[in-house]
RNA sequence: GCCGAAGUGGCGAAAUGGUAGACGCGCCGGUCUCAAAAACCGGUGGGGGCAGCCCCGUGUCAGUUCGAAUCUGACCUUCGGCACCA
């Protein structure tokens, strides 16, 4: 049962059209999609779903509006490709496996296919066929045939590493998967450790994937995180001097964005992991310095980031040379200078920079302004000076603005060759090493004589042992499987080793979308033939938490295959839709802990799905998202019913005899269709569906009146049904079917309109005085000008309002307004 | 703290420079009923007036404009995202 007090009784019974329609287009075949095909191809895909168990009202949030958008493409005459999936790989199997003692493979496929039942309760026109499951041999096979495509292109490298460590799960997390230094899946705070894991050189391509150049349409909220996450800045790396420390490095390599203020430094700062620390750090320092740097590995990253964080550190006990004016600057340590940006090190410009001041002040470090801002007087500051001006205390530099001073200073720079200009990321290579058995084996052996080497291509694919360790050891689950880790190395016969970690789930979602196309082809990850056909996606849907992630890696393989030649376009999805988040009835968030869930199954085994379907798509925009109402949906299951209702009738009752009932509804039917037309082509299909509920309640009327023709009536309930059917497709044929039409609705095309019979022949012309609305009048469309002013100021209600002032102007609007204005 | 988006009736919302509140929920009244539910019909932003009508009203304060929910600036609040990136 809705939570709403109330029940709308309905017509008709919903739940067994639902079952006799969908069981129908199963037998028929009406959804299975054929690759050779005279139509235009439309490839439009959601994100497939975790198999965690049950279907939430979410999914259905995600999958009902995507699939009434697939149906819209097809009623307008495209071959549609809307596939669905599961993302079958990872923890919560693994989590399963540990806690119930269930094989992750078990409790993952019995969790598919009880999702196989529940989404094909939505009724969407997913292609069975053609469904993936990353966790299957058939899938991950490909997983590791690209790994070993990628290692081969030197895109696929080993590294020891700091990486993020969550001691819960016992497992490495990739930066990008920890929420506020907390594990993302389980909520335990982050440590850090060190590792040999393997990594894809994402940047490498960290400029290409920045440019977007009118390729791809996607939310500009996305492009804008991507932009942030790569986050590319352009400056200089300049050395400092630390000849005189007698160790064997001679330098220091700082980055810096603003080397015009190269002469304001006072300090040098060290990430605490940077490897010189150990080596400058002098006696009487050394304690303190370790300690610090003991308390750096232990702090989470983000909580080092965090803005709020008071600034600290420690002096090294050396101190380095600026090579610009022969300073000599002392070397500290400090964890908000991170080891994984830039080199590692910064200079320390206290006038120039918020947190250097912040530094500088608490460790009473000298502060040097170096860029005056025009209106100086040569004041202390009391905040960074971030802004433009002139160089000063800059030696032969002094006068130039910054920006001149950039550029010479980077010129004299690169000339002595003490730095040069340089570029730097945020990103960091993706790290795809995974100490977890739920996932795909990365196919590399270790062999004492020949070293590292991928599985050769006719022993893939690399099957995951059904007989591993799932208690976390800290090692991969893989490790504890001896016939698995010992084997054979294929170039010299001797003993080898195979790598134990799996892969992270991402590499599975960075190229399903290519499977969907011949899921069954044995010959490589897509058959050559239909790639050039179906690909790439025009339509992505999904929630846009995966916008650095999941669509940030995707287009990076994408563009690393394109470089291989393996496909012939370089990004994987022309379109990208966000939709919102479903709340719950107060706005909350629904989770389990709350209590707030809302179970499809229970409300689709009382109102039918086409009502859940649209009552979603009518809560407002759908990139908005917005709170589940169990009374809301009454709203929507009594308006389907009126529509029953409405299809229903028999239009021999009607007798037609007023021209002027026929032309309105006719009009309106015309203006109708544009408007679901537009509607639908943008996702909004709030409004459609509202536009649909006026059309509704006019046949209503005009029924009351039995004024209009019955041929008309006949069109209309034709054209509403076939309006109707991408959101509501079960009732909408059981309708189609009793109005004496042949089957299949969902084989029709979507009705169009004409803009002559949808143009209205009168409007309200409104009429202002001093753009305040006094008096409304129906007058003729195309009305000339003069007339429309004329009837205006002739109007008694205007007049009164003018009260015998001096009319300045009037203001015109075709089609909308006079504004009369007075004084 | 920074970045992004958004603030409109009791609620979900519509209108993206031109009639604020379409459509729906809820509520109120009516029809039907012994009664209730359902269904159907009517009403429903606030204030004033017997009424014709009038005034106010889209987070707050300014501004631009003949005219602002819509554009600009500042502020407040909420929600998302996050990077102390040198």
């Amino acid at each position: 049962m809705t939570s709403g007090s109330r029940q709308v009784e309905l017509g008709f019974d919903p739940v067994s059209i639902d079952r006799k329609w969908q069981e129908r287009w199963e037998r028929d075949g009406l959804n299975s999609v054929p690759d050779n095909d005279e139509r235009p191809k439309w490839f439009e895909m959601t994100m497939y779903p975790y198999p965690s168990g049950d279907l939430h009202i979410g999914h259905w949030y995600a999958m009902a509006p995507s699939d009434a958008h697939a149906r819209f493409r097809r009623m307008q005459g495209y071959n549609v490709l809307h596939p669905i999936g599961f993302d079958a790989f990872g923890l919560p199997a693994e989590n399963a496996a540990i806690s119930r003692g269930i094989h992750p493979y078990e409790w993952t496929m019995d969790n598919v296919e009880n999702m196989r039942r529940q989404l094909r309760s939505i009724g969407a026109i997913y292609d069975w066929d053609r469904e993936v499951v990353c966790c299957l041999p058939d899938y991950y096979k490909w997983n590791q045939w690209f790994f070993i495509k990628l290692y081969e292109q030197g895109l696929a490298y080993r590294a020891n590493a700091p990486v993020v460590w969550c001691p819960s799960c016992i497992t490495v997390l990739a930066n990008e998967q920890v929420l506020n230094g907390a594990c993302e899946r389980c909520g335990a705070m982050v440590t850090r450790r060190d590792l040999e894991q393997w990594f894809f050189r994402i940047t490498d391509y960290a400029d290409r994937l920045l440019d977007f150049s009118g390729l791809i349409e996607w939310p500009d909220k996305i492009l804008t995180m991507q932009n942030n996450w790569i986050g590319k800045s352009t400056g200089v790396e300049i050395s400092f001097d630390i000849g005189s420390l007698g160790i064997e490095e001679r330098e220091i390599r700082t980055f810096t964005t603003r080397i015009d203020t190269i002469f304001g430094v006072t300090f040098i700062v060290l990430a605490p992991e940077h490897p010189l620390v150990e080596q400058i750090t002098t006696p009487q320092h050394k304690a303190e310095v370790e300690e610090y740097v003991a308390q750096a590995r232990r702090t989470s990253e983000i909580d080092r980031l965090s803005a709020d964080k008071e600034k600290t550190g420690v002096f090294t006990g050396a101190y380095a040379f600026n090579r610009l004016n022969w300073e000599r600057v002392p070397i500290f340590i400090s964890d908000y200078v991170l080891m994984t940006y830039g080199t590692g090190a910064v200079m320390g410009v206290p006038a120039h920079d918020a947190r250097d001041f912040e530094f500088a002040r608490k460790y009473r470090l000298p502060i040097r302004q170096v860029i005056a801002p025009i209106s100086w007087d040569g004041s202390e500051l009391r905040e960074a000076y971030l802004g433009d001006g002139f160089m000063t205390n800059s030696g032969a530099y002094d006068g130039m603005t910054n920006d001149e001073g950039v550029e010479a200073i980077s010129d004299d720079v690169e000339k002595q060759g003490w730095g040069k200009r340089a570029v730097s990321y945020r990103i960091r290579d993706w790290l795809i090493s995974r100490q977890r058995y739920w996932g795909t084996p990365i196919p590399m052996i270790y062999c004492e004589s020949c070293g590292v080497l991928p599985v050769r291509e006719e022993d893939l694919p690399v099957l995951l042992p059904s007989n591993a360790e799932f208690k976390p050891t800290g090692e991969s689950p893989l490790a504890a499987s001896a016939e698995f880790v010992n084997t054979t190395c294929h170039a010299c016969g001797g003993p080898a080793r195979r790598e134990t970690d799996t892969m992270d789930t991402f590499m599975d979602s960075s190229w399903y979308m290519m499977r969907y196309v011949s899921p069954h082809f044995q010959d490589g990850p897509v058959d050559p033939e239909l790639a050039k056909s179906w690909l790439p996606v025009n339509q992505y849907t999904g929630g846009a938490e995966h916008a650095v992630m999941h669509l940030l890696y995707s287009r990076f393989f994408i563009k690393a295959l394109y470089d291989m030649g393996m496909v012939d376009f370089e990004e994987p999805f022309l379109r990208l839709y966000n939709q919102g988040v479903i709340l719950g009835q107060d706005h909350e968030k629904m989770s389990k802990s709350r209590g707030n869930v809302v179970a499809p199954d229970d409300v689709v085994s009382v109102m039918g799905a086409d009502a859940v379907r649209c009552y979603l798509m009518f809560i407002g925009p759908w990139d908005q998202g917005g709170p589940w109402s169990g009374e809301g949906t009454n709203g929507i299951a009594r308006w389907l019913n009126r529509v029953w209702d409405i299809a229903i009738r028999d239009a021999a009752a009607l007798d037609g005899s007023s021209g002027s009932a026929s032309r309105d509804t006719r009009r309106l039917l015309h203006q109708t269709v544009r408007k679901c037309y537009n509607d639908l082509d943008r996702f909004k299909f709030n409004t459609a569906i509202a536009s649909m509920m006026e059309l509704t309640n006019h046949l209503n009327r005009v029924w009351a009146e039995g004024s209009v023709e019955p041929e008309l009536w006949d069109e209309c309930v034709e054209k509403l049904l076939l309006m109707l059917a991408p959101m509501a497709p079960h009732v909408t044929e059981e309708l189609w079917e009793r109005t004496g039409h042949e089957y299949s609705i969902h084989r029709r095309e979507f009705p169009v309109w004409d803009e002559e019979l949808a143009a209205d022949e009168v409007f309200t012309l409104v009429v202002q005085v001093n753009g305040k609305v006094r008096d409304k009048l129906e007058v003729p469309v195309g009305i000339p000008e003069a007339e429309a002013q004329q009837l205006a100021l002739s109007s008694p209600r205007v007049q009164s309002f003018l009260d015998g002032k001096a009319v300045n102007k009037t203001v015109y609007v075709p089609g909308r307004l006079v504004n009369v204005v007075v004084q």
